[in-house]
DNA sequence: CGGAGCCTTGATGTTCTTCAAGCGGAGTGG
DNA sequence: CCACTCCGCTTGAAGAACATCAAGGCTCCG
Protein backbone atom coordinates (compact mmCIF):
# COMPACT_ATOMS: atom_id res chain seq x y z
CA UNK A 1 0.00 0.00 0.00
CA UNK A 2 2.61 2.57 -1.12
CA UNK A 3 1.66 6.02 -0.89
CA UNK A 4 0.49 7.14 -4.63
CA UNK A 5 -0.68 10.49 -5.48
CA UNK A 6 -3.83 9.86 -7.37
CA UNK A 7 -4.86 7.67 -4.24
CA UNK A 8 -5.72 11.53 -2.78
CA UNK A 9 -8.60 10.49 -1.12
CA UNK A 10 -10.71 9.76 -3.75
CA UNK A 11 -13.49 8.58 -1.04
CA UNK A 12 -13.96 12.46 -0.56
CA UNK A 13 -16.19 12.55 -3.62
CA UNK A 14 -18.97 11.22 -1.57
CA UNK A 15 -19.27 14.53 0.38
CA UNK A 16 -19.88 16.29 -2.83
CA UNK A 17 -22.83 18.16 -2.70
CA UNK A 18 -23.23 17.34 0.71
CA UNK A 19 -24.92 19.00 3.21
CA UNK A 20 -22.27 20.66 5.55
CA UNK A 21 -22.55 21.87 9.54
CA UNK A 22 -21.06 25.06 11.02
CA UNK A 23 -20.09 24.63 14.59
CA UNK A 24 -19.17 26.50 17.45
CA UNK A 25 -16.54 26.68 19.95
CA UNK A 26 -17.21 23.65 22.36
CA UNK A 27 -20.45 22.70 20.19
CA UNK A 28 -20.64 19.01 19.71
CA UNK A 29 -20.38 17.19 16.82
CA UNK A 30 -21.25 13.39 18.16
CA UNK A 31 -21.90 12.83 21.61
CA UNK A 32 -20.70 9.58 22.73
CA UNK A 33 -23.68 5.90 22.86
CA UNK A 34 -25.73 8.23 20.28
CA UNK A 35 -26.60 6.33 16.82
CA UNK A 36 -23.71 6.16 14.55
CA UNK A 37 -25.20 6.91 11.88
CA UNK A 38 -23.17 9.94 10.16
CA UNK A 39 -19.75 10.30 8.71
CA UNK A 40 -17.95 13.62 8.40
CA UNK A 41 -15.36 15.37 6.20
CA UNK A 42 -13.89 18.70 8.34
CA UNK A 43 -13.67 21.72 5.72
CA UNK A 44 -12.36 23.77 8.61
CA UNK A 45 -11.34 24.44 11.90
CA UNK A 46 -10.09 22.35 14.71
CA UNK A 47 -12.15 19.39 16.33
CA UNK A 48 -10.99 16.90 19.41
CA UNK A 49 -12.35 13.55 19.38
CA UNK A 50 -12.35 11.47 23.24
CA UNK A 51 -13.52 9.26 25.22
CA UNK A 52 -14.52 9.60 28.92
CA UNK A 53 -14.46 6.47 31.48
CA UNK A 54 -17.15 6.23 34.30
CA UNK A 55 -15.43 8.25 36.64
CA UNK A 56 -14.53 10.60 34.87
CA UNK A 57 -10.87 10.32 33.59
CA UNK A 58 -10.92 11.54 30.23
CA UNK A 59 -8.51 10.40 27.26
CA UNK A 60 -8.06 12.68 23.96
CA UNK A 61 -7.50 10.44 21.26
CA UNK A 62 -7.34 13.24 18.28
CA UNK A 63 -7.20 16.46 17.24
CA UNK A 64 -8.89 17.02 13.93
CA UNK A 65 -8.04 19.40 11.34
CA UNK A 66 -9.27 20.39 7.67
CA UNK A 67 -9.36 17.10 5.36
CA UNK A 68 -9.95 14.43 8.30
CA UNK A 69 -12.59 11.98 8.28
CA UNK A 70 -14.69 11.03 11.34
CA UNK A 71 -17.65 9.24 12.23
CA UNK A 72 -17.31 5.57 11.30
CA UNK A 73 -17.03 2.89 13.85
CA UNK A 74 -17.87 -1.05 13.71
CA UNK A 75 -20.58 -0.51 16.26
CA UNK A 76 -23.60 1.00 15.86
CA UNK A 77 -23.10 3.57 18.37
CA UNK A 78 -20.74 6.17 18.30
CA UNK A 79 -18.26 5.24 21.92
CA UNK A 80 -16.34 8.28 21.78
CA UNK A 81 -17.50 12.46 21.33
CA UNK A 82 -16.46 14.68 18.65
CA UNK A 83 -16.93 18.55 19.63
CA UNK A 84 -15.15 21.73 18.07
CA UNK A 85 -12.21 23.06 19.64
CA UNK A 86 -12.69 26.18 17.21
CA UNK A 87 -15.39 27.39 14.67
CA UNK A 88 -15.17 24.69 12.29
CA UNK A 89 -17.24 23.80 9.26
CA UNK A 90 -17.82 19.75 8.37
CA UNK A 91 -19.45 18.21 5.73
CA UNK A 92 -22.35 15.76 6.09
CA UNK A 93 -23.00 12.40 4.86
CA UNK A 94 -25.42 9.52 6.18
CA UNK A 95 -23.59 6.50 6.75
CA UNK A 96 -25.95 4.40 4.21
CA UNK A 97 -25.00 6.63 1.58
CA UNK A 98 -21.25 6.90 2.29
CA UNK A 99 -21.20 2.75 2.12
CA UNK A 100 -23.60 2.76 -1.15
CA UNK A 101 -20.60 5.55 -2.57
CA UNK A 102 -17.57 3.11 -1.60
CA UNK A 103 -19.70 0.00 -3.03
CA UNK A 104 -20.19 1.86 -6.67
CA UNK A 105 -16.59 2.92 -6.69
CA UNK A 106 -14.06 0.52 -6.19
CA UNK A 107 -10.56 3.14 -6.39
CA UNK A 108 -12.83 5.11 -3.57
CA UNK A 109 -13.20 2.43 -1.35
CA UNK A 110 -9.38 1.39 -1.46
CA UNK A 111 -8.30 5.37 -1.16
CA UNK A 112 -10.55 5.31 2.21
CA UNK A 113 -8.73 1.96 3.39
CA UNK A 114 -5.66 3.72 2.57
CA UNK A 115 -6.96 7.02 4.70
CA UNK A 116 -7.33 4.65 7.47
CA UNK A 117 -4.21 3.08 7.56
CA UNK A 118 -2.47 6.31 7.74
CA UNK A 119 -4.65 6.80 10.71
CA UNK A 120 -3.99 3.70 12.16
CA UNK A 121 -0.36 4.67 11.96
CA UNK A 122 -0.96 7.62 13.49
CA UNK A 123 -2.19 5.87 16.89
CA UNK A 124 0.50 3.74 16.52
CA UNK A 125 3.14 6.80 17.15
CA UNK A 126 0.50 7.62 19.84
CA UNK A 127 0.95 5.08 21.22
CA UNK A 128 4.56 4.59 21.34
CA UNK A 129 4.35 8.55 22.94
CA UNK A 130 2.31 7.67 26.01
CA UNK A 131 3.96 4.51 26.64
CA UNK A 132 7.77 5.24 26.72
CA UNK A 133 7.85 8.94 26.38
CA UNK A 134 8.46 11.50 29.13
CA UNK A 135 6.26 14.93 29.83
CA UNK A 136 8.80 16.98 28.05
CA UNK A 137 9.22 14.55 25.12
CA UNK A 138 5.46 14.20 24.58
CA UNK A 139 5.23 17.81 25.03
CA UNK A 140 7.55 18.41 21.92
CA UNK A 141 6.51 15.43 19.36
CA UNK A 142 2.58 17.44 20.20
CA UNK A 143 4.64 20.93 18.95
CA UNK A 144 5.94 18.85 15.89
CA UNK A 145 2.63 17.74 15.63
CA UNK A 146 0.10 20.68 15.14
CA UNK A 147 3.03 22.54 13.13
CA UNK A 148 3.02 19.38 10.83
CA UNK A 149 -0.66 19.73 10.60
CA UNK A 150 -0.66 23.49 9.74
CA UNK A 151 1.77 22.84 6.94
CA UNK A 152 -0.31 19.91 5.47
CA UNK A 153 -3.85 22.22 5.97
CA UNK A 154 -2.23 25.03 4.46
CA UNK A 155 0.21 23.50 1.85
CA UNK A 156 3.76 25.13 3.07
CA UNK A 157 7.27 23.62 2.77
CA UNK A 158 8.84 22.49 5.49
CA UNK A 159 11.05 25.66 5.39
CA UNK A 160 8.68 28.03 5.33
CA UNK A 161 9.22 31.01 8.21
CA UNK A 162 5.85 31.14 9.43
CA UNK A 163 5.71 27.96 10.72
CA UNK A 164 7.51 28.96 13.67
CA UNK A 165 4.45 30.17 14.91
CA UNK A 166 2.38 27.36 16.48
CA UNK A 167 -0.98 27.98 17.71
CA UNK A 168 -2.74 26.03 20.43
CA UNK A 169 -6.39 26.49 20.18
CA UNK A 170 -7.23 24.22 22.75
CA UNK A 171 -6.62 24.90 26.19
CA UNK A 172 -4.21 22.78 28.50
CA UNK A 173 -6.48 20.59 29.89
CA UNK A 174 -7.14 19.40 26.31
CA UNK A 175 -3.38 18.90 25.62
CA UNK A 176 -2.96 17.43 29.07
CA UNK A 177 -5.86 14.63 28.23
CA UNK A 178 -4.57 13.73 25.05
CA UNK A 179 -0.79 13.79 26.40
CA UNK A 180 -1.93 11.47 29.53
CA UNK A 181 -0.77 14.14 31.87
CA UNK A 182 -2.22 16.74 33.93
CA UNK A 183 -2.54 20.23 32.97
CA UNK A 184 -0.16 21.82 35.69
CA UNK A 185 2.58 19.44 34.20
CA UNK A 186 2.29 20.44 30.53
CA UNK A 187 2.14 24.21 32.20
CA UNK A 188 5.50 23.31 33.43
CA UNK A 189 6.80 21.64 30.34
CA UNK A 190 6.14 24.49 28.38
CA UNK A 191 7.96 26.60 31.23
CA UNK A 192 11.17 24.00 30.63
CA UNK A 193 11.09 24.45 26.78
CA UNK A 194 11.21 27.78 27.10
CA UNK A 195 13.93 27.61 29.97
CA UNK A 196 16.05 25.70 27.26
CA UNK A 197 15.79 27.85 24.69
CA UNK A 198 13.22 25.51 22.26
CA UNK A 199 10.31 27.73 22.11
CA UNK A 200 8.68 30.69 23.55
CA UNK A 201 5.25 31.67 24.72
CA UNK A 202 3.54 34.45 23.14
CA UNK A 203 0.01 34.37 24.50
CA UNK A 204 -1.56 31.63 26.02
CA UNK A 205 -2.54 29.79 22.79
CA UNK A 206 0.58 30.94 20.77
CA UNK A 207 4.02 29.57 20.87
CA UNK A 208 6.80 30.39 18.53
CA UNK A 209 9.43 27.56 17.79
CA UNK A 210 12.84 29.19 18.60
CA UNK A 211 14.98 25.91 17.61
CA UNK A 212 13.39 23.27 15.82
CA UNK A 213 16.00 21.37 15.42
CA UNK A 214 16.35 20.81 18.87
CA UNK A 215 12.84 20.10 19.32
CA UNK A 216 13.13 17.44 17.09
CA UNK A 217 16.22 15.74 18.52
CA UNK A 218 14.04 15.86 22.14
CA UNK A 219 11.26 14.67 20.26
CA UNK A 220 13.36 11.61 18.61
CA UNK A 221 11.53 12.40 15.73
CA UNK A 222 13.12 14.29 12.56
CA UNK A 223 9.01 15.27 10.82
CA UNK A 224 5.78 14.42 10.48
CA UNK A 225 5.97 13.44 7.24
CA UNK A 226 6.07 9.56 6.51
CA UNK A 227 7.87 7.50 6.87
CA UNK A 228 8.48 9.85 10.48
CA UNK A 229 8.07 6.48 12.12
CA UNK A 230 11.47 5.13 11.26
CA UNK A 231 13.01 6.15 14.42
CA UNK A 232 15.98 4.58 13.34
CA UNK A 233 15.91 1.36 14.40
CA UNK B 1 -20.22 -0.38 9.43
CA UNK B 2 -22.15 -2.69 11.76
CA UNK B 3 -21.14 -6.22 12.48
CA UNK B 4 -22.84 -8.83 9.98
CA UNK B 5 -21.38 -12.67 10.01
CA UNK B 6 -20.74 -12.91 6.45
CA UNK B 7 -18.03 -10.13 6.89
CA UNK B 8 -16.32 -13.10 8.76
CA UNK B 9 -13.19 -12.25 7.20
CA UNK B 10 -13.89 -13.16 3.22
CA UNK B 11 -10.64 -11.03 2.57
CA UNK B 12 -8.83 -14.29 4.04
CA UNK B 13 -9.04 -16.08 1.06
CA UNK B 14 -5.90 -14.40 -0.59
CA UNK B 15 -4.22 -16.93 2.08
CA UNK B 16 -5.56 -19.96 0.41
CA UNK B 17 -3.18 -22.33 -1.06
CA UNK B 18 -0.38 -19.86 0.51
CA UNK B 19 2.58 -20.78 1.62
CA UNK B 20 3.04 -21.15 5.30
CA UNK B 21 6.07 -21.12 7.55
CA UNK B 22 6.95 -22.01 11.25
CA UNK B 23 8.52 -19.95 13.86
CA UNK B 24 10.23 -21.03 16.83
CA UNK B 25 10.28 -18.53 20.25
CA UNK B 26 12.16 -15.40 19.30
CA UNK B 27 12.20 -15.83 15.83
CA UNK B 28 11.77 -12.57 14.01
CA UNK B 29 9.07 -12.63 11.10
CA UNK B 30 9.25 -9.16 9.78
CA UNK B 31 12.19 -6.97 10.67
CA UNK B 32 11.88 -3.11 11.41
CA UNK B 33 13.73 -1.15 8.30
CA UNK B 34 13.53 -4.11 5.87
CA UNK B 35 11.28 -3.72 2.48
CA UNK B 36 7.15 -4.09 3.22
CA UNK B 37 7.07 -6.86 0.46
CA UNK B 38 4.60 -9.29 2.47
CA UNK B 39 1.90 -9.54 4.37
CA UNK B 40 1.22 -12.49 6.89
CA UNK B 41 -2.02 -14.75 8.31
CA UNK B 42 -1.01 -16.18 12.19
CA UNK B 43 -2.60 -19.85 11.70
CA UNK B 44 -1.42 -20.32 15.17
CA UNK B 45 0.73 -19.24 18.68
CA UNK B 46 1.75 -15.84 20.32
CA UNK B 47 3.89 -13.21 17.78
CA UNK B 48 4.29 -9.44 19.46
CA UNK B 49 4.71 -6.73 17.02
CA UNK B 50 7.02 -3.93 18.73
CA UNK B 51 8.95 -0.49 17.64
CA UNK B 52 11.77 0.39 19.22
CA UNK B 53 13.27 3.61 19.55
CA UNK B 54 16.74 5.21 18.27
CA UNK B 55 17.59 5.04 22.58
CA UNK B 56 16.67 1.65 23.17
CA UNK B 57 13.31 2.19 24.14
CA UNK B 58 10.88 0.23 23.21
CA UNK B 59 6.96 -0.14 23.25
CA UNK B 60 5.21 -3.53 22.41
CA UNK B 61 2.13 -2.17 19.95
CA UNK B 62 0.54 -5.52 19.96
CA UNK B 63 0.23 -9.28 20.61
CA UNK B 64 -1.33 -11.37 17.53
CA UNK B 65 -2.70 -14.39 18.21
CA UNK B 66 -4.41 -16.89 15.40
CA UNK B 67 -6.62 -15.60 12.67
CA UNK B 68 -4.64 -12.25 13.21
CA UNK B 69 -3.33 -10.08 10.50
CA UNK B 70 0.05 -7.92 10.04
CA UNK B 71 2.41 -6.68 7.52
CA UNK B 72 0.58 -3.97 5.76
CA UNK B 73 2.35 -0.24 5.58
CA UNK B 74 1.62 2.43 4.00
CA UNK B 75 5.28 3.29 3.50
CA UNK B 76 7.50 0.80 1.73
CA UNK B 77 9.52 0.14 4.31
CA UNK B 78 8.01 -1.75 7.73
CA UNK B 79 8.63 0.67 10.55
CA UNK B 80 7.63 -2.33 12.98
CA UNK B 81 9.10 -5.50 14.34
CA UNK B 82 6.83 -8.69 14.31
CA UNK B 83 8.56 -11.42 16.47
CA UNK B 84 7.47 -14.76 17.76
CA UNK B 85 6.76 -15.17 21.45
CA UNK B 86 5.76 -19.00 21.40
CA UNK B 87 6.28 -21.32 18.44
CA UNK B 88 4.08 -20.14 15.13
CA UNK B 89 2.62 -20.66 11.94
CA UNK B 90 1.61 -18.22 9.37
CA UNK B 91 0.29 -17.66 5.83
CA UNK B 92 2.56 -15.80 3.63
CA UNK B 93 1.51 -13.55 0.60
CA UNK B 94 3.07 -10.76 -1.42
CA UNK B 95 1.83 -7.44 -1.13
CA UNK B 96 1.63 -7.18 -4.64
CA UNK B 97 -0.60 -10.36 -4.45
CA UNK B 98 -2.77 -9.69 -1.29
CA UNK B 99 -3.57 -5.93 -3.01
CA UNK B 100 -4.24 -8.13 -6.51
CA UNK B 101 -6.44 -10.20 -4.70
CA UNK B 102 -8.45 -7.22 -2.70
CA UNK B 103 -8.94 -5.50 -6.15
CA UNK B 104 -10.25 -8.78 -7.84
CA UNK B 105 -12.82 -8.98 -4.82
CA UNK B 106 -14.69 -5.97 -3.77
CA UNK B 107 -16.40 -8.28 -1.04
CA UNK B 108 -13.08 -8.85 0.22
CA UNK B 109 -11.92 -5.19 0.41
CA UNK B 110 -14.85 -4.84 2.63
CA UNK B 111 -14.23 -7.06 4.79
CA UNK B 112 -10.32 -6.07 5.60
CA UNK B 113 -11.41 -2.48 5.44
CA UNK B 114 -13.85 -3.88 8.41
CA UNK B 115 -10.98 -5.72 10.32
CA UNK B 116 -8.86 -2.46 9.63
CA UNK B 117 -11.13 -0.94 11.80
CA UNK B 118 -11.65 -3.55 14.40
CA UNK B 119 -7.94 -2.67 14.81
CA UNK B 120 -8.21 0.78 14.54
CA UNK B 121 -10.55 0.52 17.95
CA UNK B 122 -8.75 -1.71 19.60
CA UNK B 123 -5.89 0.97 19.66
CA UNK B 124 -8.20 3.36 20.90
CA UNK B 125 -8.18 1.29 23.47
CA UNK B 126 -4.98 0.93 24.33
CA UNK B 127 -4.43 4.67 24.04
CA UNK B 128 -7.31 5.54 26.72
CA UNK B 129 -5.48 2.67 29.08
CA UNK B 130 -2.00 4.15 28.33
CA UNK B 131 -2.86 7.69 29.28
CA UNK B 132 -5.22 7.16 31.77
CA UNK B 133 -5.25 4.44 33.70
CA UNK B 134 -2.62 3.31 36.83
CA UNK B 135 -0.56 0.34 36.18
CA UNK B 136 -2.98 -1.84 38.34
CA UNK B 137 -5.69 -1.32 35.92
CA UNK B 138 -3.44 -1.49 32.89
CA UNK B 139 -2.83 -4.91 34.19
CA UNK B 140 -6.26 -5.84 34.55
CA UNK B 141 -7.10 -4.68 31.67
CA UNK B 142 -4.61 -7.24 30.11
CA UNK B 143 -5.29 -10.10 32.19
CA UNK B 144 -8.99 -9.89 30.24
CA UNK B 145 -7.77 -8.78 27.12
CA UNK B 146 -5.92 -12.19 27.21
CA UNK B 147 -8.51 -14.37 28.57
CA UNK B 148 -10.83 -12.76 25.57
CA UNK B 149 -8.05 -13.60 22.79
CA UNK B 150 -8.21 -17.06 23.93
CA UNK B 151 -12.04 -17.54 23.96
CA UNK B 152 -12.10 -16.17 20.53
CA UNK B 153 -9.41 -18.52 19.13
CA UNK B 154 -11.04 -21.36 20.84
CA UNK B 155 -14.03 -20.40 20.12
CA UNK B 156 -15.55 -20.55 23.93
CA UNK B 157 -18.32 -19.03 25.94
CA UNK B 158 -17.85 -16.49 27.76
CA UNK B 159 -18.87 -18.84 31.42
CA UNK B 160 -16.60 -21.82 29.96
CA UNK B 161 -15.06 -22.38 33.43
CA UNK B 162 -11.63 -22.81 31.52
CA UNK B 163 -11.13 -19.64 30.84
CA UNK B 164 -10.49 -18.71 34.48
CA UNK B 165 -7.08 -20.17 33.59
CA UNK B 166 -4.68 -17.49 31.28
CA UNK B 167 -1.33 -18.22 29.89
CA UNK B 168 1.30 -15.39 29.86
CA UNK B 169 3.44 -16.64 27.10
CA UNK B 170 5.11 -13.54 27.13
CA UNK B 171 7.87 -12.16 29.55
CA UNK B 172 7.56 -9.77 32.68
CA UNK B 173 9.55 -7.16 30.35
CA UNK B 174 7.89 -7.78 27.19
CA UNK B 175 4.49 -7.05 29.20
CA UNK B 176 5.93 -4.19 30.81
CA UNK B 177 6.46 -2.68 27.33
CA UNK B 178 3.13 -3.41 26.38
CA UNK B 179 1.41 -1.19 29.20
CA UNK B 180 4.09 1.50 29.54
CA UNK B 181 5.87 -0.01 32.48
CA UNK B 182 8.52 -1.51 34.05
CA UNK B 183 9.19 -5.49 34.29
CA UNK B 184 9.44 -4.64 38.56
CA UNK B 185 5.93 -2.68 38.79
CA UNK B 186 4.75 -5.23 36.36
CA UNK B 187 6.03 -7.86 39.47
CA UNK B 188 4.35 -5.92 42.18
CA UNK B 189 0.99 -5.07 40.25
CA UNK B 190 0.88 -9.27 40.27
CA UNK B 191 1.61 -9.68 43.23
CA UNK B 192 -1.47 -6.59 44.35
CA UNK B 193 -4.04 -8.57 42.33
CA UNK B 194 -2.85 -11.47 44.14
CA UNK B 195 -3.17 -9.63 47.44
CA UNK B 196 -6.92 -8.44 46.71
CA UNK B 197 -8.00 -11.81 45.83
CA UNK B 198 -8.40 -11.27 42.15
CA UNK B 199 -6.33 -13.74 40.75
CA UNK B 200 -3.78 -16.15 41.53
CA UNK B 201 -0.15 -16.98 40.78
CA UNK B 202 0.51 -20.17 39.65
CA UNK B 203 3.84 -20.91 37.44
CA UNK B 204 4.97 -17.52 35.94
CA UNK B 205 3.51 -18.47 32.81
CA UNK B 206 0.28 -18.74 34.09
CA UNK B 207 -2.61 -17.42 36.46
CA UNK B 208 -5.76 -18.03 37.54
CA UNK B 209 -8.64 -15.79 38.08
CA UNK B 210 -10.19 -15.61 41.22
CA UNK B 211 -12.67 -12.97 40.86
CA UNK B 212 -13.84 -12.01 37.42
CA UNK B 213 -16.03 -9.83 38.17
CA UNK B 214 -13.97 -8.08 40.43
CA UNK B 215 -11.42 -7.83 37.70
CA UNK B 216 -13.75 -6.58 35.49
CA UNK B 217 -14.84 -3.39 37.70
CA UNK B 218 -11.05 -2.73 38.41
CA UNK B 219 -10.31 -2.43 34.28
CA UNK B 220 -13.56 -0.39 34.22
CA UNK B 221 -14.63 -3.17 31.48
CA UNK B 222 -17.33 -5.32 31.42
CA UNK B 223 -16.13 -7.64 28.79
CA UNK B 224 -14.04 -7.73 25.70
CA UNK B 225 -16.21 -8.29 23.19
CA UNK B 226 -17.83 -5.32 21.29
CA UNK B 227 -19.12 -2.82 22.31
CA UNK B 228 -16.57 -3.03 25.13
CA UNK B 229 -14.98 0.48 24.37
CA UNK B 230 -18.28 1.99 25.68
CA UNK B 231 -17.36 2.60 29.27
CA UNK B 232 -20.76 3.76 30.02
CA UNK B 233 -20.46 7.20 29.75
C1' DC C 1 -15.93 47.09 39.22
C1' DG C 2 -16.58 42.27 40.04
C1' DG C 3 -16.62 37.52 38.81
C1' DA C 4 -15.46 33.46 36.15
C1' DG C 5 -12.38 30.76 33.68
C1' DC C 6 -7.89 29.60 32.43
C1' DC C 7 -3.16 29.53 33.27
C1' DT C 8 1.00 29.53 36.12
C1' DT C 9 3.78 28.59 40.07
C1' DG C 10 4.88 26.72 44.70
C1' DA C 11 4.62 23.09 48.26
C1' DT C 12 3.61 18.57 49.24
C1' DG C 13 2.28 13.71 48.24
C1' DT C 14 1.91 9.48 45.54
C1' DT C 15 3.09 6.48 41.99
C1' DC C 16 6.24 4.50 39.44
C1' DT C 17 11.22 3.90 38.38
C1' DT C 18 15.85 2.79 39.44
C1' DC C 19 19.23 0.35 41.79
C1' DA C 20 20.38 -3.65 44.29
C1' DA C 21 20.04 -8.19 46.15
C1' DG C 22 18.31 -12.79 46.34
C1' DC C 23 15.37 -16.72 44.75
C1' DG C 24 14.48 -20.57 41.75
C1' DG C 25 14.00 -23.21 37.58
C1' DA C 26 16.37 -24.86 33.19
C1' DG C 27 20.27 -26.18 30.99
C1' DT C 28 25.43 -27.62 31.22
C1' DG C 29 29.43 -29.93 32.36
C1' DG C 30 32.03 -32.33 35.72
C1' DC D 1 23.67 -37.01 40.06
C1' DC D 2 25.18 -32.83 41.59
C1' DA D 3 27.24 -28.38 41.57
C1' DC D 4 27.20 -24.37 38.68
C1' DT D 5 25.64 -20.74 36.00
C1' DC D 6 22.32 -18.10 33.55
C1' DC D 7 18.18 -15.90 33.09
C1' DG D 8 13.85 -14.39 34.37
C1' DC D 9 11.22 -13.17 38.32
C1' DT D 10 10.46 -11.09 42.81
C1' DT D 11 11.19 -8.01 46.58
C1' DG D 12 13.21 -4.12 49.20
C1' DA D 13 15.04 0.57 49.58
C1' DA D 14 15.99 4.93 47.64
C1' DG D 15 15.04 8.30 44.18
C1' DA D 16 12.67 10.76 40.28
C1' DA D 17 8.77 12.08 37.80
C1' DC D 18 4.44 13.34 37.87
C1' DA D 19 0.01 14.34 40.48
C1' DT D 20 -2.46 16.82 43.81
C1' DC D 21 -3.53 20.67 46.59
C1' DA D 22 -3.41 25.50 47.09
C1' DA D 23 -2.78 30.29 45.95
C1' DG D 24 -2.42 34.10 42.94
C1' DG D 25 -2.37 36.48 38.29
C1' DC D 26 -4.36 37.43 33.94
C1' DT D 27 -8.02 38.23 30.53
C1' DC D 28 -12.51 38.47 29.11
C1' DC D 29 -17.09 39.92 29.83
C1' DG D 30 -20.98 41.18 32.19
Amino acid sequence: MPDSPQHADVFLAAFDRAETRELAPGDVLIAAGSPADHVFNILGGTLMLSRTGRDGRRQVLSFLFRDHFVGLTTTDRYYFTVEAVTAAKVACCSRVAFDAHLSRNPGAERAFLHMTFRVLEDMLDALYSLGQRTALERLAVFLLYLRHARRLAEGLPDSDRSLAEVALPMTREDIADFLGLQKETVSRSFAQLEERGLIQRAENHRITVRNLPGLRELAGVVDFASPRRLVRP
